[in-house]
DNA sequence: TATTGTTATACTCTATAACTATA
DNA sequence: TATAGTTATAGAGTATAACAATA
């Protein structure tokens, strides 16, 4: 077992890498904490989106979240399974559907949400209020940088 | 076309979900990056821990970067192939072998770098030295945190 | 008996292309 | 012609189980 004194290198002053570990050591908790509720980190963030968008259509919580329109079929057909959403015709855009969140699809959110406070809480034991705040705002502004995308014009979806 | 004026509702306090974005961001830019060089994110941390431990075996490389055994081995396979690491068996256990980098993976180890350098500030422009240090900080003592794991005692490979 | 590396395999995620119905 | 949703499908990434060689 030669597990002690292990460097790691050109990793060590990389951001890219310790977010790519954090966000990792994050999903595995998030799904011991949903575990029974039938909800993963995706379904979650399409039924926040839904929720707080009543009306809105799954090529635009796509676009908000970065999924493709091809994989949201899925993930809001599901959703649609659970009883959490439903999804009537766009009477002003008939291609498109208007998504809102059921009485279920509510009291769910109810139940993630107080889930998902307690696992960012052990997540973040020993994180100041302002360590969080401070936390929140740079990966937000790391969000809201522009990415010069591979053929100087790519899509985002 | 709706897209204005979208909220996120229930993920905007949620650090799971900027780590997730943030992450998700620098993966893209880190993809354009290292256009050419035929290294992934993956790849490129495998190289850089056996560059900064020479002799070290594989499954010991898989368990700081959470890769299980069986997925190490196409990794180790690709790396060999391209002739950037060499394996020989360890003669102190003939059941492992000792992982180093060759001179070309030395030289593949300085241009990535530099490609990575100049993606990092791409995607930490207009962050200062503090803010960038605070990320950091901030990322590491994520990494630390003891998770539970699902049965109490569960194998983290 | 336990551990290193290996194979085989399944399951999830993500990406692309082509189709339909509406606009 | 363009857009919303859909289908099919291919490629990564990740997880489990079982085996050989060695400890």
């Amino acid at each position: 077992m030669s597990r002690a004194r292990i460097k790691i290198g050109a990793l060590e002053p990389l951001a890219g890498y310790h977010l790519r570990r954090a966000s990792a050591a994050f999903a595995v908790d998030f799904t011991i904490a949903m575990e029974g509720t039938g909800l993963r980190q995706v379904t979650f963030a399409v039924l926040s989106i839904v929720a707080a968008n009543p009306g809105i259509n799954q090529g635009t919580v796509g676009h908000i979240l970065g999924i493709k329109r091809a994989n949201m079929v899925a993930l809001i057909n599901e959703l649609i399974e659970k009883g959490l959403i439903d999804r009537l015709t766009d009477p002003r855009d008939r291609r498109a559907f208007a998504l809102r969140t059921t009485a279920s699809g509510e009291n769910a959110m109810r139940d993630a949400t107080a889930r998902i406070h307690a696992h960012e809480e052990r997540m973040l034991a020993g994180f100041s209020e302002a360590d969080k705040a401070a936390l929140l705002t740079l990966l937000e502004r790391i969000e809201r940088q522009p990415i010069p995308s591979k053929a100087g014009r790519a899509d985002r979806d």
